[in-house]
DNA sequence: ATTTAATTACGAATAATTTCGTATTAGTTT
DNA sequence: AAACTAATACGAAATTATTCGTAATTAAAT
């Protein structure tokens, strides 16, 4: 049977997203990129990082002398995970809902539409 | 200039959504609600909505001896804004991956999908 | 070998959120 | 009016999340 597994915290998130776009990373390599949209001190982004391998959110390898921070979990996952209890919380359940507002409200361009539109085809067609 | 506005918490949107399904209501009939799904107790509810009125994210009428909460913001206001964050924090900004997911992981019925086709073909026409 | 620089470890301060106990107030019942 | 009931007000404890200072450790530079 499948974990409670809470989601990740924000911070948290702002970390796996460093990782997920840049694959594994230092603390110094992490802590640069969030410094780029906020100040972050560097204990600070290090903190989090060890809590999160003690969650089992990351993995670190400690045979260099400098850690190296991998993902623990599937970035696809967790966007699942937290896409489901937005639907949940917010959406009462209706995917319908969330997507049309999800297009409406940020105007994709004509390519990604298509490839949508395509993507609801096939499911038409197979369900 | 628009405020900041940081999002409602978990447990501000439990109560919102209450709201938002029943219409105004007191803090027992809000505090009911949420007991159907997890222990709460009566003050934790109170509190709760009354930090929420100094928040801005009710409003409440204390006309009677019991007074009546209702929503402050808007439910589609506050969908809309969770999703922009979500998609943000955890899909990077990519509404097309975030569609894709949200259809993919919940079986929508063939008339779901019929209505969300024809959105889409309606804003491919007119973009 | 000493000094310097960079890193991790750790504890604790701060902040935000959630919870609830107790007191007070206002109606209701007897 | 006294007792009872149900509501609000308020403070503060408990929990969770975030931040960072300081010490210890390791490697590199001199």
């Amino acid at each position: 049977m499948a974990k409670k597994s809470k989601h990740p915290t924000e911070s948290e998130l702002e970390i796996l997203k460093v990782i997920w776009e840049n694959g594994p990373s230092t603390v110094r390599q992490v802590n640069e990129k969030l410094n780029e949209r906020r100040e972050v001190g560097y204990t600070t982004s290090l903190k989090l990082m060890q809590i999160m391998v003690e969650k089992k959110l990351l993995k670190r390898n400690t045979k260099t002398r400098t850690h190296v921070y991998s993902s623990a979990i599937q970035k696809e996952d967790t966007q699942r995970q937290l896409l489901d209890s937005l639907l949940e919380t917010a959406f009462g359940g209706s995917a319908q809902s969330l997507v049309m507002q999800a297009l409406g409200n940020h105007k994709s361009s004509k390519k990604e539409l298509e490839e949508i539109r395509r993507y609801i085809e096939k499911l038409e067609g197979g369900a």
